[in-house]
DNA sequence: ATACATACC
DNA sequence: TACTGGTATGTAT
């Protein structure tokens, strides 16, 4: 039914999303995507990457069309009992909703450029990535202007800002500062985890966070913004609503949270929906 | 049961 | 020249 035309314009857009640049991070609004595609797409054409995530798209596409007609052959009935079931579960979810907990979720903002910026205060104003020529970790605020960012290899991100720095990581060193991250949230949180590098979650009670507390990852160099809500899934979710270094918390009511879902893109709970029996509900 | 694919950072 | 690597999970066969 559709033109090859139209099929064809949707495929490259495809490829775009596939290949061109993702700028949902912080500290990359308003950037000119077309021509920093454009930079990427001519960088990265031919070569084996290219040619493997072409191969890629097309086993998604495949995938997408079988979905289809799977769907297609749905009955009513069918739709019907499925539709029960999910509200049966939606109810017992509801019966065990626990708003008890008060989760503090701390992401620390570009933490490998921040910790080489505190270490080389020269870097601090020049768009710096931290990782190599084929792979960057992270990349600090005035880089992220050029669309140079995570997960980009060097090169291509040395053809959208050729006067980037890139420094090699130093695990050892994020490590240490990890752990002076967490020593300095331990003694308020009931219990915590520390990821290996970037994340934290602690169960608090919500008046042990101040704001004073706060600011220590600002005097270390770092910036680190923070979620609150009841449980740990929407801690993270709305840990980024704020970024960078800001705050925001949902608040421990039924209307709240669901306030907060209500417009929330499915996206932004793809982690959680992937391992959902790891929480109980929103 | 296994390999292969996806998602996260 | 060059498109991570560790881990957890989902899907296809």
């Amino acid at each position: 039914m559709d033109s090859t035309k139209e099929t064809s314009n949707t495929y490259k857009e495809d490829l775009l999303l596939r290949m061109g640049l993702n700028d949902n991070k912080a500290g990359m609004e308003g950037l000119d995507k077309e021509k920093i595609n454009k930079i990427i797409m001519g960088a990265t054409k031919g070569s084996r990457f290219y040619g493997n995530e072409l191969k890629k798209e097309k086993q998604v596409n495949q995938r997408i069309e079988n979905m289809m007609q799977q769907k297609a052959r749905i009955t009513s009935q069918q739709l019907r009992e499925a539709q029960l079931q999910v509200d049966r579960f939606a109810m017992e979810l509801e019966h065990c909703r626990d708003l008890s907990n008060t989760i503090v979720h701390v992401d620390m903002d570009a933490f490998y450029a921040a910790v080489e910026m505190r270490d080389n205060p020269e870097l601090k104003d020049k768009p710096i990535a931290v990782g190599s020529m084929s792979m960057l970790s992270t990349s600090n605020y005035h880089a992220r202007r050029f669309g140079v960012r995570a997960a980009m290899p060097g090169f291509i991100a040395k053809r959208l800002c050729p006067h980037l720095i890139i420094v090699p990581l130093n695990f050892d060193k994020y490590r240490v500062v990890s752990k002076q991250v967490g020593i300095c949230l331990a003694p308020t949180s009931i219990c915590s985890w520390v990821s290996c590098r970037i994340r934290s979650q602690l169960q608090m009670p919500r008046q042990d966070w101040p704001e004073e507390r706060r600011r220590y990852f600002i005097k270390t160099g770092n910036s680190a913004e923070n979620g609150i809500a009841p449980n740990t899934m929407l801690a993270k979710v709305c840990s980024d609503k704020n970024k960078p270094n800001g705050q925001y918390q949902i608040l421990p009511s039924r209307q709240a949270v669901m306030e907060f879902i209500k417009d929330l893109p499915i996206r932004k709970v793809r982690y959680v929906i992937l391992r959902r029996q790891n929480f109980c509900c929103f």
